[in-house]
DNA sequence: TTTTACTAATCAAACGTTTGTTTAGTAAAA
DNA sequence: TTTTACTAAACAAACGTTTGATTAGTAAAA
């Protein structure tokens, strides 16, 4: 599916405030006024309000397709390199594309799910984790990772952490004293932090360095 | 605030509908007709949608007043025995409670805020952060600890994990073979697992027992 | 060149439903 | 008698969607 100027313009706006108040929270009277285009124009150019999240989510999808794999198979990296660019990767798609994670993260808290959403949803974590795992054995077969990692929960840190940090944001200005700190500056400040900590994390926890288990 | 037993049903039937499909998504006719009383008693007993959401907060958060707290500070344990009956708090508090904790994540993820639910918030996490201070400050002030810990991220991926875990517990199932399993079943071992796997990332990170830091 | 036929984009208005809330009333309890 | 617990009905407002009319543009026919 092809989107012209106008259609993306109100995917745009939706995307917003389907992010600030949720689907049922945001009236396409409320998408229309702020597209400054005709209230009929959503049903006129995407069939409904739902076909219009679908939409956005077609949208998001094609944009992403692939662009973390192709930058891990060539380079030739040791193996706690390609996990470090793999959280690197992570925190740019999710922190640049605020918005549309959080949406992601309603869709995924809610029951009242759209197959086709649901299905692209599953689509994504599916190639993350396949990711993941593809780095954690070439690590394990040169011994430089431990054999028992827990593939299904090492990525479920590693996005729930992100994605936590993301919607607390607020809060971790406020604990850490930032609230002053301009907002780009801000998000640059909490990309790096989140960079280090999680690099920090996956490092120690994964390789080979120290005795575990208990 | 006390409540009647039909308003704690009224509370509880909200908190489920509000997980499932959110606060805008829930009208106060669903509530009525899954509760079994009149659409008016809502009004009738809490004034307004709002101010029920806003009683199903003082009701949870009364209830869940400082469990954690005096569990630790009790016992006679080593620092990092500690961190792990934290861990296996807050895994317990948030499983136990799924329906609540969702809505609480829903609200985090909304820019739409309700002061006094924003407040209610604001002083968990503030207890939450300030307990995991506590005990990291006893690891390191023994030498049991590194030096450089970053708090407010390390509780990040505390509840981060725990909480993307409930979220996406289906996909879960589906990845590791279980969607067979009894959900009581399920439930115990996912909690198994996160304990295993929160435990394992809390020790290798915080203790000093490797070296660290690029 | 002018006329005709057709299409896509846009609009204000109206459609029927559903929304949260209020009202007016009833019946039992105090 | 007054208060409390509860209800059916009604309310205005907001909802997603449809409608019929208008505009601007294109392309073939005259």
């Amino acid at each position: 599916m092809e989107y012209n100027a106008k259609q993306i313009q109100i995917i745009e706006v939706a995307e917003r405030l389907f992010a600030d108040k949720g689907f049922a929270g945001t009236s396409v009277r409320d998408i229309a006024q702020e597209a400054n285009v005709n209230v009929s124009m959503i049903s006129y150019y995407f069939g409904s309000k739902e076909k219009l999240i679908e939409a956005l989510f077609a949208m998001r999808m094609g944009e992403s397709r692939s662009r973390m794999e192709t930058l891990l198979s060539n380079e030739d990296l040791i193996p706690i390199q390609k996990i470090n660019v793999l959280i690197d990767s992570a925190i740019d798609r999710l922190m640049g594309n605020q918005c549309f994670h959080n949406i992601m993260m309603r869709e995924q808290l809610s029951s009242e799910r759209t197959p086709t959403i649901t299905e692209h949803i599953r689509t994504l974590k599916l190639r993350n984790i396949q990711l993941m795992q593809q780095l954690i054995e070439e690590g394990q077969a040169i011994g430089a990772f431990r054999k028992n990692i827990d593939l299904s929960l090492m990525t479920t840190t590693l996005y729930g952490t992100i994605n936590y940090a993301i919607a607390t944001q607020d809060f971790y200005k406020r604990i850490n004293g930032l609230e002053d700190m301009e907002e780009a500056e801000f998000q640059i400040h909490l990309r790096r932090k989140l960079s280090q900590h999680l690099k920090s994390l996956f490092k120690s926890t994964v390789t080979n360095e120290h005795h575990n288990q208990d």
